[in-house]
DNA sequence: GCTTGACCTCAAGTTAGGTTGAGGAATTAG
DNA sequence: CTAATTCCTCAACCTAACTTGAGGTCAAGC
């Protein structure tokens, strides 16, 4: 029952260890958030780094990034690496500005409700509720990236 | 050209003064957000009310509320009307605490950003950006509802 | 060595909020 | 009256982030 730091792990021990499931683990593979070797029968083998690189990916998701942004963002670490300490210090601060800037949006919003309240002009071409602030509603449209157009990773 | 108040809009007219797409407005239709009468040659028939009931469901949607939400929120109208006045004033109060909300989740979540700036704990269970609050990760996943569970309509 | 369980691939399903297209009928302009 | 719009329904497609299932292989325990 020995284990060298050298030993690989199943998909399986990796969803145990991570909490994902199996399946959101192959499809993350699929997505190129991570690389798996293959033993001699075909089946995946995985590094213990990739158990740390996949909480940074569940966290990252927390903050609402897509996986999209978070292949990204993996990008701009050398190599590609599994972010460690200082990787991720600067990291959470790109985090802590997208934060920011949700939440600067969501006081605009509320402020912009509050100048509102009972004015009932819902049906008013100029009413700053119904007409954003641009008219540049064909961004695509529907509330996808909740409120406010789709954060730019910087 | 003259028009009573009481003349139907087609839903192209319709479509033409809410700024929505024919399709969309069908689709409202058809999850009970709108109704339509039929003419005699079965083309939907619309009130001009249905202007401002239909701007309603657009700024709504600006915070955040799902098809779903917006649903509700008109049925806790008396006899389902086109929100008045008063209604949004009411309205309004209510998605205003549904704005400070998400903003208090948001802040939480950056304040426990800056207290983890640097630990480069990604891989311990005990890590508050990792495990959230609970464990209750039970609950549908993904970030449909950005951060946070869905917000309640109260 | 055989059975059980973990693993493999690939295709299709899921939810939300619509859009697009085919095939056909109604309305409107001239 | 006829041609051009507009409208109708219904089915299929779209993205994101996965899950589920079918059909088959690999690894581990006894």
């Amino acid at each position: 029952m020995s284990m060298s730091p050298t030993d690989r792990l199943s998909i399986g021990q990796l969803a145990e260890r991570t909490g994902l499931s199996v399946s959101a683990i192959r499809y993350y593979e699929a997505q190129n958030l991570i690389e798996a070797e293959r033993n001699a029968g075909g089946q995946r083998r995985f590094m213990r780094s990739d158990i740390r690189r996949l909480s940074f990916v569940q966290i990252t998701q927390r903050f609402g990034f897509t996986i999209e942004e978070i292949r990204a963002l993996l990008q701009t670490l050398p190599e590609g690496r599994t972010p460690n300490k200082a990787d991720w210090r600067q990291i959470s601060r790109n985090i802590r500005q997208h934060l920011d800037s949700q939440i600067e949006t969501l006081e605009k919003l509320r402020d912009n409700l509050d100048g509102c309240i009972g004015c009932g002009c819902l049906s008013l071409r100029n009413c700053q509720l119904y007409n954003p602030q641009d008219k540049a509603r064909s961004k695509g449209a529907g509330p996808r990236y909740l409120l406010g157009d789709k954060p730019e990773l910087s």
